[in-house]
RNA sequence: GGGGGUGUAGCUCAGUUGGUUAGAGCGCUAGCCUGUCACGCUAGAAGUCGCGAGUUCGAGUCUCGUCACUCCCGCCA
């Protein structure tokens, strides 16, 4: 039988007993981490959510209690009275945070008993991933993970408090609401009470903000669940949490400042890190000719540079056919990389491969000269001026990639944040942030021959752009801002179309005909033709910014009860069977294939 | 949909060229131990080698299939 916790009260958690408390009696409670049973003395490490304390049970002090002490293993939940103690010379532990102390305890309670836990709770052995996913609530006991959890908590609590301070009202949208086109996979929820029809779990609650802008409250904010049924990546989940804001009679820039505001002030609450009040920016135009890729890593350099000219009447076929039809050849400089390997060579080789590089030339530079399979085919004035561009120098490594203008950025890109992790160059507690503008509005899918917008549909074209809308969509760019932390988007928003007319003429670029946009759309077009005022708005992505704030690799780490990659839980077993009854009251048939 | 990795005791892993009864550390159980703190010492229990076929005298090991977890490409307005 468990003890009762009676009329016993709990005075402060166990991680928070200090030195000055010297000679205190006090009350704890929490779960057994460790018993060592010397026979005679016992300690005991309770733990609890702020840390952990030794007790110590001493035979000669309360027999009684020693006897019960005894019978104590790992994850039992006690509770003990005592007194707060000095621990004997050379026996502090100053790896712990209350190692000064322990509790001479005078009575013990065990409130209850646990098996052998399936994983040991310390921090000391890496566990398997799925077996800490299947009995989650354990996991979640360790003092890592409980960490990740706690700052999350204030994350949000410092998100909340500045964009109140910030006149911003929160309203809760529907999660019950209406499928629409673009976009990602939607979850679909069918309706019992209209059959044959469904829900779609909202990808974000984009239409719903814009509703509230037009009803007036000026500035709304919510941290609220999305979901999207697309395949998953280690920093992406089928339902994660959004930082989602909306403004009204703003334009880009006051919502950038404001959110530069926010950001500071979750950084330096989260993990005591300030930074500058002001965030650089640069065009989407611009990130893809320096670094390849939009969402660039500037915690270092190693930036793309554009040899199309140079090589396009070079000797090397490859390149000068390439440049002349419409191509792109671009190379960075890795810098006293010559003495990468062979095998080296073809792994970063093999790596721009995955996104679509068919080869990667390469340079070193030597003492006597080039040394590469393609030094042959350039004279003495172009290998001059791939050096100049390029700012070689003795011992550097010089990569090239030549393809379309899409395949180099993204290949070569997607290399130079490779180098930046494995020459150490991106380090963990560097944090580089910067805005990425003037996001092109469309793009051209080349398959289905139409375009695709690629931020939303909503999203209002640059005023000096709105002409480019009737005689070349694909020019116009967009009031699109991103905000990239490290390499990762962390944030993305626009200023949106207020204006029907614009907001009806952007539907048809998209292929969406009158009818079909009535269907979907048709209530934000009313909205909008009741004196929606000028507005945009933002939405960060809320795992993501936490998961770079705990300094880990993966999503999953900053989520309570996260999904595996096939978007199962290993712990509740989601998603499951329902019954035939159920399906019946739904009105839905499972196919034979579906087993 | 595609490519890579992993799967052996509760956990983390080793297991040679296919060959005797599949091992180690941690954990667990029991005993001893009064200053440990990832305590120590002694003894013990613990295995569907992910699952299913196949090759073979013989498979943890080789082949094929399959499942789970994971990283990536596609996908993610």
């Amino acid at each position: 039988m468990n003890d009762t916790l009676g009329n016993w009260k709990r005075t402060q958690l166990c991680g928070t007993v200090t030195a000055e408390q010297m000679g205190q009696d006090v009350c704890v409670m929490g779960w057994v981490q460790r018993r060592r049973d010397h026979g005679g003395l016992i300690f005991i490490d309770l733990r609890d959510r702020e840390g952990v304390l030794q007790l110590a049970l001493d035979p000669d002090r309360d027999l009684e209690s020693h006897k019960k002490a005894a019978q104590v293993r790992n994850e039992f939940v006690v509770a003990v009275k005592g007194k707060v103690s000095p621990r004997p010379e050379g026996t502090v532990n100053p790896k712990m945070k209350t190692g000064e102390v322990e509790i001479e305890v005078s009575e013990i309670k065990i409130l209850n008993r646990s098996e052998t836990p399936p994983f040991m709770l310390d921090e000391f052995g890496d566990v398997a991933e799925n077996i800490r996913l299947k009995h989650r609530y354990l996991d979640l006991r360790r003092t890592s993970v409980q960490n990740n959890m706690m700052l999350r908590h204030r994350v949000t609590r410092t998100v909340r408090n500045y964009l109140d301070e910030h006149g911003f009202i929160d309203i809760e949208t529907p999660v019950l609401t209406k499928s629409t086109p673009e976009g990602a996979r939607d979850y679909l929820v069918p309706s019992r009470v209209n059959n044959g029809q469904f829900y779609a779990l909202p990808q974000s609650p984009q239409l719903f903000k814009q509703l509230l802008m037009v009803a007036g409250f000026d500035r709304y904010a919510q941290i609220v669940k999305c979901f999207r049924d697309e395949d998953l990546r280690a920093d992406r989940q089928p339902e994660f949490t959004q930082i989602d804001c909306e403004m009204s009679f703003v334009d880009r820039d006051d919502i950038m400042t404001i959110m530069e505001g926010m950001i500071a002030r979750v950084f330096s609450e989260g993990i005591g890190v300030e930074i500058p009040a002001s965030l650089p920016r640069i065009t989407y135009a611009e990130a893809l000719d320096r670094y390849g890729v939009d969402n660039p890593d500037l915690r270092f350099e190693l930036e793309l540079v554009e040899l199309t000219e140079i090589v396009k009447d070079c000797g090397f076929k490859v390149f000068a056919e390439i440049a002349n039809k419409g191509g792109m050849v671009k190379a960075i400089n890795v810098k006293g990389a010559s003495t990468f390997s062979r095998k080296e060579l073809d792994d970063l080789t093999a790596f721009a491969g995955i996104y679509g590089a068919k080869g990667m030339a390469w340079v070193k530079i030597n003492a006597d000269g080039w040394q590469s399979p393609i030094a042959k085919f350039f004279v003495p004035e172009e290998l001059k001026a791939i050096e100049q561009a390029l700012a070689a120098e003795e011992g550097d490594l010089l990569l090239f990639v030549a393809d379309s203008a899409k395949i180099t950025n993204e290949s070569l890109g997607r290399l130079r944040q490779h180098l930046g992790q494995k020459l150490g160059l991106a380090k963990k507690d560097d944090y580089s942030f910067v805005w990425v503008t003037d996001f092109p509005l469309f793009e051209w899918d080349e398959e289905e021959q139409r375009h695709y917008a690629v931020h939303h549909p909503f999203t209002a074209p640059l005023d000096e752009d709105v002409e480019l809308l009737a005689t070349e969509p694909g020019k116009a760019r967009a009031k699109a801002y991103d905000l990239v932390l490290n390499g990762s988007e962390v944030g993305g928003g626009s200023i949106r179309i207020h204006d029907q007319a614009v907001q009806q003429k952007m539907f048809g670029l998209l292929g969406i005909d009158e009818e079909e946009a009535r269907e979907k759309f048709g209530f934000l077009l009313d909205a909008l033709s009741f004196g929606a005022p000028p507005h945009g708005g933002i939405a960060f992505g809320l795992d993501r910014l936490v998961m770079i704030l705990a300094g880990t690799d993966s999503i999953r780490d900053v989520i309570a009860f996260p999904k595996t990659q096939k978007a199962t839980c290993l712990l509740s077993e989601a998603p499951g069977e329902v019954s035939e009854e159920q399906l019946q009251e739904l009105g839905i048939r499972l196919r034979k294939s579906v087993k």
